[in-house]
DNA sequence: ATTTATATCCGTATAAATACGGATGCCTGA
DNA sequence: TCAGGCATCCGTATTTATACGGATATAAAT
């Protein structure tokens, strides 16, 4: 019988080491490598054959989740992605399925629901939890999958008043006139649907735009 | 002999579940408990006699670890905290040690670092990794080490803030004047070093504040 | 080829935030 | 008991941000 090759992405050792430990006590799971950043993974698969299932933290140092779901679709290979995240996050969820994610579990799934979910994947299926998918379904309703949601201007300008810039210096700063960074301003604050500078920032920063 | 009663205090099901595998390897450890919350610690003490340490992470829902360092503290009990934390922050760890923490482990750090520390600690004595200890004594020379920054009060204002509310909504909410949040948002802004709301948002989230 | 998104600019207004410099009653820890 | 932090309030003034409702040129997309 083949066992499952699986390879774990994860910056936090001791969890990799853990995870591991989990999995190697089921007979027909083999954890082939353990990588601590997309760089690390990326350079594993070259020379380990055969892998099936990766799974796959998205915040990672060098090269994140999301950098490697993308990567693996430009490979064209046969490592089937499970995200394994402690983020909750409906943006999180959409935008790894529209990256070609076969699953996506929370770290504080138990034991049980992850093996499930590697061997439902090995069988090239993919598996999201009720609730992930209904996170998923409420998140796309309400918001279009935020991919690129922002222009550069409009990041740049962002990013300036995270660092406590105001539309005056803003403007100095870019050589254009006040009401421009205005208008940006209010551009993002509509995009985001958000009403003020507090909840900007703090959208902003979790959706990972700062 | 007798073994190193631990508990496990971490909110991530599948990180619990893994450290407990890589803990009972060695036969000098063994896991008595293992919790989601601070709330559920405290409860399981109550109930699980001669405990001699607790892994602790700092980020749990209900009750996070560094009441949980107070509580044990005014407890007066033998069980000694170990934080295992993701956050290689100054604050943090000085933070930890004043309250009382034996040890500071990054989630990142080996399976043997792990193991030493629990044993060292097990034997009364406190370890701090060289480089946990410069981050910690860094941080205590640039910054006074921020206990409790913020008063209750301005920590309530500043979450309200951060969802967004204007200071009128805000003193509408608490049933004070405006002028009243107005000082607190300006206590807030002192304290915290920055000069907008922008900032301020922002270095709330990155010191984990809301 | 026509729509769509972007970046730029303008006016008028109001609402909100920031910067000063005060004050008081209350509670708590040294 | 007494100092100090806290929560509460007030006035005055200025600066910023937000909300309307426009416009134009260019580039990208369908």
């Amino acid at each position: 019988m083949n066992k499952i090759k699986v390879i774990i992405a994860d910056d936090h050792e001791l969890f990799r080491n853990g995870l591991k430990e989990l999995l190697i006590k089921h007979d027909d799971i083999e954890v082939v490598d353990m990588v601590g950043d997309g760089n690390q993974f990326i350079n594993a698969i070259q020379s380990i054959p055969d892998v099936n299932i990766v799974l796959l933290d998205l915040t990672m140092p060098n090269m994140d989740g999301f950098e490697v779901l993308k990567t693996l679709k430009d490979y064209n290979t046969n490592i089937k992605p499970i995200i394994i995240s402690m983020h909750n996050d409906g943006n999180y969820i959409a935008k790894s399925a529209k990256a070609g994610a076969y699953g996506y579990l929370l770290k504080n799934t138990d034991e049980d629901e992850l093996i499930k979910v590697i061997r439902l994947v090995s069988q090239n299926k993919k598996y999201f939890s009720p609730n992930i998918a209904e996170k998923m379904i409420n998140f796309m309703s309400e918001h279009k999958v935020s991919e690129n949601i922002l222009s550069n201007k409009e990041k740049e300008v962002l990013g300036l008043i995270s660092e406590g810039l105001t539309t005056k210096e803003i403007a100095a700063k870019l050589f254009v006139s006040t009401r421009t960074i205005e208008t940006h301003r209010a551009n993002v604050l509509k995009k985001l649907e958000v009403k003020n500078t507090a909840e900007l920032i703090k959208k902003a920063t979790q959706i990972n735009l700062i």
